[in-house]
DNA sequence: AAATACATTAAAATGATTCTAAACTATTGA
DNA sequence: TCAATAGTTTAGAATCATTTTAATGTATTT
């Protein structure tokens, strides 16, 4: 478990005030064993309903966003109607499953590395990303 | 250049009516050489500056989603902002300029077959896409 | 302990998309 | 051919995620 010292340093160092939301969301976000995988929803539901505190949604926006600027949140594209965050900020590829609406991380060894042959002129690759949607065998249609 | 006729018989032929609002849309999106790719943002302005036809914008959408349930039109997912179409609606894999915003398809030669070693138990594989962000090298922060 | 700069907040604004219900039009079949 | 019908278009309202605003609050600096 996390020390909030840890937390307090961690923000510190980023130039980030530790504030008391700030340090309730770490709490949520980075005091796990595994990735996280989230959707701003889905945070507001665990601080308000589990943690019962009562943080402002702008503030959860603005603090994701502080985050993921820091580089200690990943942003990922799923489909176009909601932001997935990953606490995994590597670079990895993702299973998301459509029966779920959930994404799960795909470990490296799952896949042979991506090898672009050819890429556009004048341009640098800044990321490969594979997203593999999965489903139930039987509700296979779509 | 196809002509106006075939486009009625397709869209018959896929139990959709032929009004004057599908036509159009249709020779925006089909009558071309090469893929296109765009957002329901860039098609209203194409209809209603280049064409000068008025249609409604619940009706593009319509059209766009009608398009693509019938798998004429692809949808794919790079950020949550703003959904893009592709009229190549086969399995592919896209460059994203970061600096236009603009989707180039990855020609499947540019790209070894991805294939993944192990799945999610019980699920069957639906899609696999890669998207490779590219960006002027300069400029290359972020 | 002030002064300052940064953060939080509720509420309003925005922007993409969907819904609604009325008016319209293609198709069907008498 | 024409009326009935079923599907379509439309403007505008509604919705939903996200961002902005501007006032209040709090951590940091001096």
């Amino acid at each position: 478990m996390t020390k909030s010292v840890d937390f307090i340093d961690k923000l510190r160092k980023s130039g980030l005030r530790p504030t008391r939301q700030r340090l309730k969301i770490c709490e949520v976000l980075f005091d796990r064993d595994t990735t996280f995988h989230f959707t701003i929803n889905d945070l507001t539901k665990i601080i308000s309903e589990k943690l019962n505190e009562k943080i402002s949604l702008a503030t959860v926006y603005n603090t994701v966003h502080a985050f993921k600027n820091k580089g200690y949140l990943k942003e990922i594209s799923i489909n176009s109607d909601k932001s997935y965050f990953d606490t995994n900020t590597s670079v990895h590829h993702h299973f998301f499953d459509e029966d779920t609406n959930r994404l799960i991380d795909c470990d490296e060894n799952d896949l042979d590395e991506i090898k672009i042959k050819k890429n556009i002129t004048g341009k640098k690759i800044s990321s490969v990303e594979v997203l593999i949607k999965v489903a139930s065998d039987y509700q296979n249609q779509k």
